[in-house]
DNA sequence: CGATTCTTTGAAAACAGTCAATCTGTGTGG
DNA sequence: CCACACAGATTGACTGTTTTCAAAGAATCG
């Protein structure tokens, strides 16, 4: 897929609006993510090496960050907003397997690490702000900063872990734990995600989903 | 868990045994594994370094690899064999998270990272010949042969994936096609592990495989 | 306000789970 | 070597859950 960033011509087909902003402070929650998930300081430096690394880029609700078909060549730290990864099968059913909000990533890492076309879609589930970035640019970040290096060895690790502990959930318990596990650990979601993507997201029908938010209410 | 390599003295309860047995060959498979996961060649010096990082350990069929409850101090490369992870929920139903074979690695990720508890059981479905290694010599490893790093690197990135396309198959296909899909990428593993562990895996009763290996059958 | 999207509800059908009995093959001990 | 025990696989009857379809109600956006 092209996004459009580092062309300048919109692509026939794909809804892109273009809108300059800047703000002294937008690569702040990129820097702290960062140190946070790799244990060490930026130095002002990098921080300028970072920041022309990434470029900013807003998308409006329901607009595409990838299509199933294209290739990933972006990876977008979410700066504000909401997104959804999701598939659609044979029969147009759409399953979300991620969501994205703020201090998360966004885009398809198979796609974009071995450049084959994704089977995913990505789109905004609110308008958002993402700082984007490229193979390359990554790469490079990678061989000149050590903590960034870091920082995706504890993300591999957690989202690792993390998927790990979604499919063990996804096989050993059923419907309604496993959405009660989901408003325990990540209550944000149900708040900023309409309930008919948490149930696709959960495995089940919008319709079953219904009947244990009832069911949970009266207890 | 102690796994009682390291240690002299065998632990109340656990049922292992020793077996002293080396071969100039058995640690190849590891040596190929990391050869080509990194892309890199690994020098004779280098090799030696690994050698002495890993040691072999025998486990007999239905011995445990590591219990839950006990921190996973080390991370297993299979030489020979067959092991499987799984948890036990409070009606002391086991489910099955992952299988590993020949080449393939064994340990709970997350409580070898984080130094906690594991949740989950592995134990040998078939006699099983193993090179273990720990924490502090996985890190040695990394910082003075950058193959290694390069191969977690690698790992990383393909049990992610493998993960996340099980994720997806979880929730967008029905039992049927999720056994036809393991039948067709890993048909080794449906020769290797008993109807109940696959059944386990899958998510579903053991019946429910049964009858679907029937209906199978007669197309 | 009107249109669209999302959620809820009901009834029927499809699906998978449970329980219990039987069958099969394997391995063990007498 | 045979008899027996045991683990694993299969089958049938039943139960319970989830999906599907259809319709109506609520919320949201332009």
């Amino acid at each position: 897929m092209v996004l459009g960033i580092f062309e300048p011509v919109i692509q026939p087909g794909y809804d892109f609006y273009f809108f300059s902003f800047t703000s002294d402070n937008m690569y702040e929650p990129l820097k702290k993510y960062i140190e946070d998930y790799s244990g060490e300081a930026i130095s002002e430096e990098e921080y300028e090496m970072i920041k022309s690394a990434f470029t900013p880029k807003k998308f409006r609700k329901k607009q595409y960050l990838l299509q199933a078909g294209d290739v990933s060549r972006y990876m977008a730290f979410i700066i504000k907003g909401a997104v959804r990864q999701y598939s659609v099968d044979d029969k147009g059913v759409e399953h979300v397997i991620y969501f994205g909000l703020e201090n998360w990533w966004a885009g398809d890492r198979e796609s974009f690490t071995m450049l084959t076309p994704s089977r995913y879609n990505i789109d905004a589930v609110e308008d958002t702000e993402v700082l984007l970035t490229t193979y390359d640019h990554l790469d490079q970040l990678k061989n000149s900063i050590p903590a960034i290096g870091k920082m995706f060895t504890t993300m591999d690790q957690r989202s690792y872990i993390a998927t790990q502990k979604r499919i063990h959930a996804s096989i050993s318990l059923t419907a309604e734990e496993r959405y009660q596990e989901l408003s325990k650990n990540y209550p944000a979601l149900l708040q900023r995600f309409p309930q008919n993507m948490i149930a696709s997201y959960l495995g089940i029908s919008a319709e079953t989903l219904s009947r244990i938010r009832k069911k949970a209410l009266s207890k």
